[in-house]
DNA sequence: TAAGATTGAGATTTCAATCTTT
DNA sequence: AAAGATTGAAATCTCAATCTTA
């Protein structure tokens, strides 16, 4: 039979296992839940265009924006064919090498984040602020980001031709 | 313009949700490879045989057991069709109140359930302790149980006719 | 009317296969 | 070969509609 404390610390990783996968699916049922009744965005729409309003130029290249948003190359694929049909995002392609395409920020997509931006923003620091300290947010991203995360190597940049 | 105090906890908050989303999806990766790969079972299958197997007679009725996993009443149909086809649950109907149906765990599917459970819970332990102290670990299951979570309120049981 | 369960249709995402370019 | 991008097929889940029972 298992000693108490081995039995203890196998529940304990248990709990936050269990944690962890409660409040994601909570909380981004909530916060995708208003961003889609109020601007028409998915959660993965929102970090795409954050990530290119970031970017140099308001340009990445699919696979990195792959990357940064943890879906696979088709899963860019399909989530830029959306960004696309509504006027978001545009493609440009890499004179350099041909076999890469850019995402585009268009100006249309930069209005649409803005305007998100604000009430997602707010609500974000809602669901933190209101049950943490500002000492317990920032222990909780911390302990968080000790979790196997994913490296952000993008590739180099297009040359101009 | 924001202050820089204002700006900072804003962040913080921020930080504090990438990194939740993040954790989430990696760890969610890595632990559902595995479990699928080895015993050919989703995390969500395998919570479903885990909480059937704590239950009273191995049985809950789906719409509890919907509520615990999180899913829909129209999830928790799909989700049992594929283990009852599997043979890991079973179907009974109650008594004394004839909407309800129970999910039932097999003798099959409290086999499945003991042989993932071994390497599983040694994943999740090992993901944790990895990289936390029992300390850290204890902070961050506390932390984020805070985030909202969902209320367990099973329904009544079933009177026997 | 409302609760529990199911079904059809649609959204999002992955995997495997394929095409082009390096 | 290997890397980037795309497509067809399949898995998982939600919403809206429906059926049965309370």
């Amino acid at each position: 039979m298992a000693t108490a404390a081995s039995t203890r610390s196998e529940t304990r990783a248990l709990d936050a296992w269990v944690a962890l996968l409660r409040a994601h699916s909570v909380s981004t049922g909530m916060l995708s839940a208003e961003l889609l009744a109020e601007h028409g965005l998915t959660i993965n729409d929102y970090e795409a265009l954050l990530h290119l309003s970031r970017a140099a130029e308001g340009k990445l290249r699919r696979v990195d924006l792959a990357g940064r948003l943890l879906l696979t190359a088709s899963g860019i694929t399909r989530l830029l064919d959306g960004l696309e049909a509504a006027g978001l995002v545009g493609k440009e392609s890499c004179v350099s090498d041909r076999r890469v395409t850019y995402a585009v920020l268009t100006s249309a997509g930069r209005k649409r984040l803005a305007k998100a931006s604000r009430s997602h923003i707010a609500s974000v620091r809602a669901l933190f602020e209101e049950r943490f300290t500002n000492d317990e947010v920032a222990q909780l991203a911390e302990l968080l980001s000790l979790l196997p995360g994913v490296g952000d190597a993008d590739g180099e940049a297009c040359k101009p031709s």
